[in-house]
DNA sequence: AACATTTTATACTATCAGTATAAAATACTA
DNA sequence: TAGTATTTTATACTGATAGTATAAAATGTT
């Protein structure tokens, strides 16, 4: 991530926080930022293309810091699942961002549409997955379902419990809440299969959020392609990490725990360095590749 | 409602519907009602003020549209809730306002905002008392609870239906499933008493939609006005209605039922013509009065 | 017919997104 | 270090739009 844009991401995402999205114009971002208007249109070719870049990056802090509460727990732990799943409200208020998980955004704008859909369908996939992880694989036919109406439950509570109270409750509370409903739910689902969410419509969700898989090879390369361009400029700690990954990856049985615990440790090396952005690409084409493998090794889904 | 109002709110309407509300500008709005610039802000000080005009007269059109399901009907009867609560769904559909009904549509305007809000608050109010209706007063201390997990899947549910298929669903189905969640679920609810919207919760939203209530004084009044300036212009149907309602309110055993079924065509009488509002706002006054009576004669909610 | 109102046509201000460009600053490289 | 490439800056411009202002014309009312 190059240094003028992180710039004016921060300046930006403070701003859409403070006085929201609509109301920020790009000057406003320009001056808080402390650049020329060129400057802006060099990284973003519309205030849209800006809002997703956060947008983006709030996914990814999100999706980094579910699986770092994952490491060394019990998948199958209910708790973590709270905590887990009530990570997205507290990111969401602190981002002021009700919006990006919201149920029918109705942007003007076709594009944020779209990317705030996909946000939706990916935590919606996500929990579907986890719900897999607890109560096991007989679940799966109605976890797209379970998964769509405890996230539904716990997005108009909180929205309803902050518009009564004035502030935003503790989301974890309307978290178990909602999962407390579905368990009691889920015996006369999966007796009655009365659902809405069937195989052929949650293909059709999830095709909108696919992304290619995630080849040896191709992980490999890419990670060969960055341990090269490491120089004496990086810390020994990045060029040890990237480098035991990178053996340990070519073996033939390599240990998907050991990667498992090591990513952590190598997104956070290169934070703040040139080789921020391509770390974090590698980590989460590592992960893929590791979550490809998650049922052979029972793996928690993050 | 004035003639050139209800002009600008029909082109309007067609453009939102056709565009997007964003992206009709004002001049959009004045060149298909073919009025000038000026009239326009004779008859609303923003474009805001005219969608919000559009919203509330969609809330209307639900709410007389439900009381006509809701005739000779009986109150408790499952079939007839599903096609009540159905009929949102295809408004907004018609309407193309899914942001009407959404749980966390965060506009750039305050205004607009609360507004929505407001409207969601009507209709989870409605729905808790409806469910009242059907599982009796027992149910009291969780409706609320009820009404806002159940209108919550119904919407997230044919949100993501609406993306998967990439065509509408018909709601019904989806109704009846979400009722049939809530159903599973309120024995538990009932008996744990494991709820979020609490008594006070309950009636902190509900003040947000407070309307004073209606006294039989006020109400007399109001229609006798209405009546006193009634002219042979208009059509003896309507006198005839009108008075008839007078008539039958100044007795101090005023039917409820008979004043009930005469409501819908009080109402339609006045269509079209230069005393539509105000039937409709007595029309409205009248209902609520018989609703706050609703406990002792079991007129149904709606 | 006289008066009051609503509507129209038109011009204006102000804000904002986005484009264009030349000069200055910075980074890269041989 | 000098020279080249790039990024950034300052500035001006276009075009769309919201909203204001106003005088004349149309319409309605009594």
């Amino acid at each position: 991530m190059n240094k003028r844009k992180r710039q004016i991401i921060q300046a930006a995402r403070e701003l859409f926080i403070k006085q929201g999205f609509g109301n920020t114009s790009i000057m406003d971002i320009i001056e808080a930022a402390k650049i020329s208007k060129g400057t802006f249109y060099n990284h973003f070719s519309s205030k849209n293309e800006c809002l997703i870049a956060i947008l983006e990056e709030s996914r990814d802090e999100l999706t980094n810091a579910r699986r770092e509460l994952a490491l060394n727990q019990n998948p199958s732990d209910i708790n973590e699942l709270i905590d887990q799943i009530s990570l997205i409200f507290h990111l969401s208020r602190k981002e002021n961002f009700t919006q990006m998980f919201s149920t029918t955004f109705d942007s003007n704008d076709q594009e944020i549409k779209e990317v705030i859909e996909k946000h939706m369908i990916i935590e919606v996939d996500w929990l579907a997955n986890r719900f897999i992880d607890i109560y096991g694989e007989k679940l799966r036919p109605i976890s797209f379902e379970c998964a769509i109406h405890s996230f539904a439950i716990m997005v108009f509570s909180l929205h309803l419990l902050n518009i009564a109270t004035g502030s935003a409750p503790p989301p974890e509370k309307v978290v178990k809440v909602a999962l407390n409903r579905i368990d009691t739910v889920i015996p006369i689902l999966l007796e009655t299969k009365d659902i809405l969410f069937h195989e052929d419509i949650v293909q059709s969700l999830k095709s909108k959020i696919s992304t290619a898989a995630v080849s040896k090879e191709s992980l490999i390369e890419q990670l060969q392609g960055f341990v090269d361009q490491l120089s004496d400029k990086d810390s020994d700690r990045c060029i040890e990490l990237a480098n035991f990954l990178l053996v340990e990856l070519k073996k033939n049985d390599e240990k998907l725990y050991v990667l498992e615990s090591l990513l952590t440790s190598f997104n956070h090396a290169f934070n703040q360095t040139p080789h921020e952005k391509e770390a974090k690409e590698i980590a989460n084409s590592l992960w893929q590749y590791l979550y490809s493998k998650k049922e052979k090794f029972n793996i928690c889904t993050y």
